[in-house]
DNA sequence: CCTAAACAGTACTAAAATGGTCCTGATTAT
DNA sequence: ATAATCAGGACCATTTTAGTACTGTTTAGG
């Protein structure tokens, strides 16, 4: 269903490599080596997180990229974005105008909600808690709740802040 | 980033006016017209839409489609699994084994958490809310909490809308 | 100051997914 | 019987994605 491109989770991979020796200068070379990732690949991974400032590089021999900030401070929304752009969940939920189906589009403001709901969880996974051990509890969300959409029986709570 | 296909937003469109009048029968001709997408477009939702027992279709004249049941009880999960099947956010996420980069993708697991988070959270969405009025709350979501990720005692930063 | 190691940017191609259409059949009220 | 409807595919055009290639630019080190 929501699908996150394979780019996207390469670049996971790439940053966990980069988040071992965290200070130190790795070449797009030796992470595609070592993460088994075609070099052109990697290549362009780092390019487009640098362009994001997700990670630093450095020119000339002796080169290479590292972590622009802490893994703690990275958060999966940052690489998504680096890797597809702030990209909305449905066509007509980044742009408010132009759609056709406007009058009969009674819908397009509640997958917008859910996707904001999305994005800013997603801003709360850091990439060290992506890349660490596996062994984590299990998940449970109430978006409902949080969205303030349970209209039966419901009342929303005092959730402060405008669209 | 994260994206669902338009069909399955036209799909919540055409459910929100079978949620019309409920009980009775509508044809694909007719709401291909109310909802001013094309008929064979409609026709191929609805059938999608059948075959997930989300709607009950009734064959010959005097046919047409209604709602398999109420709009409470139709979520959002439901109507995305019968569009796109139940597709991971990930490739690699939905087949446990399989994948080259396994020795050195230490990642894999918390997107397929996050994937499930979402996955549950949608569930809880139902037909109703999401036709319903878009005057509803702001979204905030603690992924992070619910995913049970946060393991490097990190306090999470001022949460205001996203983008 | 020459060379080579490394990143930067862009453009391109092949493959896959998506959106949309059409056709042929099955069912059934009138 | 006829015609209105749904059922189930197959099909094609468009877009998106993944992966590659090529041509710079920077800079350490001889």
């Amino acid at each position: 269903m929501l699908r996150m491109s394979k780019l996207t989770d390469y670049a996971t991979v790439v940053l966990s490599h980069l988040s071992d020796a965290e200070g130190s200068l790795h070449t797009a070379t030796d992470i595609a080596a070592r993460t088994g990732l075609g070099l052109p690949t990697v290549s362009k991974l780092l390019k487009a997180m640098t362009r994001a400032d997700i990670v630093t590089s450095v020119r000339g021999p002796q080169g290479g990229y590292r972590l622009a900030r802490s893994p703690r401070d990275i958060s999966a929304a940052d690489v998504i974005d680096a890797l597809e752009g702030p990209v909305a969940i449905t066509a007509c939920s980044s742009t408010e105008v132009g759609c056709d189906l406007e009058p009969v589009c009674r819908v397009g403001s509640a997958w917008q909600r859910i996707n904001l709901a999305i994005r800013v969880a997603l801003r709360d996974v850091s990439l060290a808690q992506l890349t660490e051990g596996p062994e984590s509890a299990p998940v449970h969300i109430d978006l409902v709740e949080q969205l303030g959409l349970r209209a039966h029986g419901r009342d929303p709570q005092e959730l402060s802040g405008a669209d």
